[in-house]
DNA sequence: AACCATTACGCAAACGTTTAAGATAGATAG
DNA sequence: CTATCTATCTTAAACGTTTGCGTAATGGTT
């Protein structure tokens, strides 16, 4: 057995081995009653560890300052405690070593990170990228950060974000949900803690969370008014799941202005997909085999508006002449596909703004008041119309 | 003065009052030669801060399983030190708790977030939430979380980013820069911090950093040559920013090609703009004035190049008949606009994927080789050629 | 001289984790 | 029976901040 000191008495007589613990060997020094390990090197210090991620700390300041951690907190922050020699000394001592605060530790304490989060279904067009912009602008104006993870229309996805986020990272949530989440059990568990929820667009009905939506109904209603003041009288209508908010308000808005005027209801008009390019081709080609034959579609989807006018063309089906063909949403693609695509503009961008100001509301005054907020789109008639 | 008792001797004798802090009336005890205040009520204690998140920590497990703090972390990440009835029974009551780990404390300790910034210059066009798709799938595989930012083509916001992702919310950074990022400076400052970055799409020439881009240069030399191969001779050519290093590639290949087939360069039909709407217009009208009458217009900006088609068309020149329109980048708008855009695909997508891939390789090996990889595309051609 | 105010600091606890290493009881070997 | 081993705990330090409160020095009033 080599020579072991104990570490108390310094003396290697009566070291008796005792067991061995994580194949490290363990001693017991018999005068000192005391069990111990010949300490690894790589134990963690102060000074190793500092070096560890090369970033300076407050305590490197304090100690190249001769003062102590909680001055140089302070003088960075203007507390009035520190007097304005010391307070300049250590801003531009900290300025010369490249100190900035690790925001870890900043949030650990302050209980606030300062960020607010956004979960949202996709980015693959301008329809909710504009919500973004929305958010980010509001955001930026008081100082808060914006993260945004994307949910890519899958539920379970979205549940990993609500997780990742929630645990600590961020101030408040901002969430659009996915296409296919029909159940809310998972937001509801979160909403026991103190941070603050908005929904935005795509809604739950019935869960005491603020929301900011587009006037789904009255947009509905306005864009078939149209359509039948155009006299068309067999209105395809596409829309998405049923289980979704949008879906059932703007079926709604369109059920309204059918009876208004008078137009009698025919349900092989109405198809519920999933915006798949597949199922939106099938029921379009289904309802030309129809009849009498139809004189309008209206998606309830920008995106599929514009693939509609695509097929239809391809089918050498004249637009507006035979066939009328509406959106919803407001995209680019709206402008740049030919006819022109008439639509509602649901002023996403505005959305996102109002959604972002609630938050920013309940977060800054701590009124935890629940909104619900309707934006009021309008109707942009243009070629294909 | 109010009867105040000497916390240490517990008499009310012989209390001084000993001037005021913060407006806090201080006391002194002669006896035993100690100053002190009247605490106040909202001192934080384990007990009151405990309720004041309403989540479940590791402490509150600990106590309600009679057991040590340690214990618990330790039960919950299956350490062998644990036996398996404590380890289910912990497992358990955590789970009955609704115990979630508080991911600040967790990467403080572990100085790591298992997270990837991104920053993007924009999401409003399909060319840069591509490449995010791309990121985010390859993170996902790997467990890790995407925080995105977006710069907005902004400088001065993309600083801000760095700096605010930088300081410690992740574990290395993706960044595509701006539009007018013509300094690295800010980049150059990060690069001591142990965070690895990787630059994507639009990189610099010179930073030390690994980069993954597309192949401007042969991908524009295709362009061009195929514009040669239809018999264009007075090829205008829309540039970004002179700064950018996509810019410079891109009409590096171009002049290649021009070069090879013996074309001789006119350079009143090379512009370089900010791919502003009235910039690419002004262009695009000046362009027309000039003779010989130029017979094609390749954009190097995707989104420019449909614009162009819809400015051409409302001045009724036909397309390609009179000048063919290409553009660089493959956008779902290059499908709808009519005639369809011909273009390079750069496959954004794997841009992404491979940028991702190569950050993933430097996190978890470790290995911090500098890589600059080049991702092939190809030419698609559609009728707008 | 006795008391009180003011200024400008330092100490240490707290935020919620992770993790060396110390401790202890019971089992096993010689 | 004694020395050692194993299994399973607990203790405490560390991550980098913020902040309540203690305190020394100085100066002003009675």
């Amino acid at each position: 057995m080599p020579r072991v000191k104990c570490p108390k008495c310094q003396q290697p007589e009566r070291i008796l081995k005792s067991g061995i613990v994580r194949n490290k060997q363990r001693y017991y020094c018999k005068d000192c009653d005391y069990h111990f390990v010949i300490p690894s090197a790589r134990k963690r210090t102060r000074e190793t560890s500092a070096r560890d991620t090369g970033a300076t700390s407050l305590r490197d300041i304090a100690r190249t300052a001769g003062v102590s951690i909680a001055t140089v907190s302070r003088a960075l922050h203007d507390h009035p405690d520190i007097s304005a020699q010391t307070r300049s000394f250590i801003k531009s001592l900290a300025d010369e070593m490249n100190y900035q605060p690790n925001m870890l530790a900043q949030s650990l304490v302050n209980r606030s990170t300062h960020t607010i989060g956004v979960i949202i279904p996709n980015l693959n067009t301008t329809f909710f990228s504009s919500m973004l912009s929305g958010i980010q602008q509001v955001c930026a104006r008081s100082g808060y950060r914006v993260v945004i993870c994307q949910s890519d229309e899958d539920h379970n996805t979205e549940i990993a974000n609500i997780q990742a986020l929630m645990n600590n990272m961020i101030d408040g949530l901002l969430i659009c949900h996915t296409l296919h989440t029909d159940t809310f059990e998972h937001l509801r568990m979160q909403m026991n803690k103190r941070i603050p929820i908005v929904q935005f667009y795509r809604v739950s009905e019935d869960l005491p969370i603020s929301k900011i939506h587009a006037d789904d109904e009255a947009g509905a209603e306005t864009v078939t008014e149209h359509l039948i003041a155009k006299g068309c009288k067999r209105i395809a209508l596409l829309l998405g799941p049923k289980n979704l908010s949008i879906t059932q308000k703007r079926l709604k808005g369109h059920l309204q202005a059918l009876k208004r005027h008078g137009v009698t209801l025919d349900r092989k008009l109405l198809a519920h997909v999933d915006f798949s390019h597949e199922k939106v081709t099938r029921a379009v080609d289904h309802w030309l085999k129809l009849s009498p034959a139809i004189d309008a579609i209206f998606s309830i989807s920008e995106k599929c508006a514009v693939q509609i006018i695509g097929h239809l063309k391809k089918k050498k089906i004249r637009i507006p002449r035979q066939i009328r063909v509406v959106g919803f949403g407001n995209e680019y693609t709206g402008e740049i596909v030919e006819p022109q695509l008439t639509t509602y503009d649901v002023r996403t961008r505005e959305i996102g703004e109002e959604a972002c100001r609630v938050m920013l509301e309940q977060l800054i005054s701590g009124n935890r008041e629940v909104v619900d907020k309707r934006i009021a789109g309008k109707l942009i008639v243009r070629q294909s119309s």
